[in-house]
DNA sequence: TATGAATGAGACTTCATTCAT
DNA sequence: TATGAATGAAGTCTCATTCAT
């Protein structure tokens, strides 16, 4: 967590605000899956996480920034989840199959935080949104780097341009799970979900 | 608008009711999409509305309500707006690929709306948001009507099980270009986007 | 009634006055006791009258003037009752023994307006309070002349100077059946009630 | 006072709640008793302690809330001041005389806080209003058992079943001196009043 | 460092009263 | 006379943030 540079605190002590600040963001994003970020107070979250009001100002200096910390602790959660499943040597085009499989089950996990996610960003200021939408263009960048490798292994048809549009597709479909659920996961399960949405990217790209 | 069942008025005169709340949604959206929800006071949305505290709630009860009322107009826009493109005759896949276009050009059109549609929905209570969810699902079935026809004039191949899902794709992949507008538009315009991505959706059906 | 003195009102004709002032109260009356003066609005006041805001200030101009109106009533109503009830030619202590009787009587059919009478009166302006103190000092003072009919005819051993005092007490005592009834009730009936007290208030003056 | 359970603070020091209670009641009372319940806005009340509105709101959670501490607070006073009264050895009928004449001087000193009391408890929601007739109720059974005593010392003619109804009547015409105030002191000192009312108790019982 | 009481601006909402029709 | 939409001041309550201890 770099998040030093956007968040002031009055502790010395980095290792220690690393540790508080992930606490916070633990207990945080409970109330805010709960409540909604603005509904939450920040008394509650002092309760939450077993702070007084003064200790937990002494770590962030906004609201908001709490709502940072949130965001990123999300987004480090995903892509840890993510990156951490890359194991084992194999063909490019099964890595890609693989890689959506993870993403979409990480999703279904999380997808309430994902929900927050991406409802509660724009509550956060400009620097901080634009740190969070960098993290989410990493994470499409992990996926545009593993078609990029299936065509030059060519294992699929794409031109290099399109790869960018090809694999922000393969992160929205994953997202509508969280999304449109409530549509959705009446008729289908996650397991038939992931081989029919598999199935069409792969249509559109081989 | 037949929102007369969720909101209650002390108006009793329903064409002035109608009249009114147009325009509390029309003067709001925009305060909405440059403040968000939670920013705006109810004292603003009078001012912009050209109307006193005491008349703004004699026209709805709760702050919730004018989110409802945002809600429900951007819905009925976009609907009204795809549903008046439909004319003349054509083959179902023409229609189809028709339809795509204009629903995404909406999108671009009213992308700011569309991202404070999908950000806000949370904040309205279990009833309004069915509400809501219903609007949304209206416009997936049109989606889904087409395909159906398609598939019966065997111009796609297509399970009819499978309708469902491509047509929300359809309306995520659409939604896409007001999400993450900050990441695609920078590479490709709106033309390229929707021949792209009309591609990509054909190949996956067809 | 002769509330015109101190309530305003457009409209010439009295006896229309007369007739929706009483009709005001009537309704007004039931509400006040339900949810209490403040708690009532006009709107609700004009709505359970059948009068749109505009024809009920036609005939008061404050929201007070329809307390004072529900006062007056509420007295009315009870120096009708008890006045229409002296009937027959009788000694003056079964007289006084009778008024008691009756008295207690309606207040326990009445005491939801005993209490809103007792209750509310402080929220009239100082003449209105006035009004209805004089009319409670007016029915105090029929108590005051059966007694010193009673010591003219020697049936009690009162002296003139303390009829007013046993007066009040009576009258008190009446209104304690209203005012304490959730201790009272609980162990004693009406009947009982007024037996006891009436022995009482007899001991005290024979 | 233990009003802890009835109303909510924000505050964890107990004793700071109870000091900072004991003086929002004692600024409060004297608000109430000029101008009333619902005219006093919760802003004066800050005002008048010396707190910002936040602070106060610290220590309740309802404007009711300062009304119950306030009548909490009235028959506190009244019933410590009674209570605190009883000191010496005396005979039974001499005791009962003794707490009347203490309990209409303490209603003669604080008459407008009687008022109040009676006048305003209505507005208390049903919880609390129980707590206050429970006050009511012990302050009677103060006079119910000194006149058992005289029924067991047998200086008063009784039954035990009917000693209820005279603590009641006893209760009621000390604070008769508060209602009725405009109309018996005209004519009457407190002095005469106890003597004339005592005597006639008395004679009721004996 | 930690505590939690205090601040006070400002949010939403109500409602007695008026006045154009 | 009657209607009911409109006014706008004022009410209660909240809550992010600070600061004395």
């Amino acid at each position: 967590m770099e998040n030093f540079l956007l968040i002031k605190s009055k502790i010395k002590d980095k290792t220690l605000i690393n540790k508080k600040r992930g606490h916070i963001a633990n207990k945080s994003v409970e109330l805010f899956v709960k409540k909604g970020y603005h509904q939450t107070t920040v008394r509650e979250i002092a309760k939450a996480s077993g702070m007084s009001m003064g200790a937990l100002y002494d770590y962030i200096s906004t609201k908001e920034d709490i709502l940072f910390l949130v965001c990123d602790h999300i987004h480090s959660t995903v892509n840890n989840k993510l990156k951490s499943s890359f194991t084992g040597e194999k063909n490019s085009l099964q890595y890609l199959k693989d890689a959506i499989k993870e993403y979409y089950t990480i999703i279904d996990e999380i997808q309430d935080y994902m929900l927050l996610l991406y409802q509660e960003t724009k509550s956060l200021n400009k620097n901080a949104r634009k740190y969070i939408f960098n993290a989410e263009l990493e994470l499409t960048i992990i996926f545009e780097n593993i078609l990029k490798q299936c065509i030059r292994e060519k294992t699929i048809s794409l031109k290099n341009k399109d790869t960018t549009l090809v694999a922000h597709n393969i992160m929205v479909t994953g997202q509508m799970w969280a999304f449109r659920r409530w549509a959705i996961s009446r008729d289908i399960s996650l397991k038939i979900y992931i081989e029919r949405q598999t199935e069409m990217i792969f249509k559109g790209i081989i």
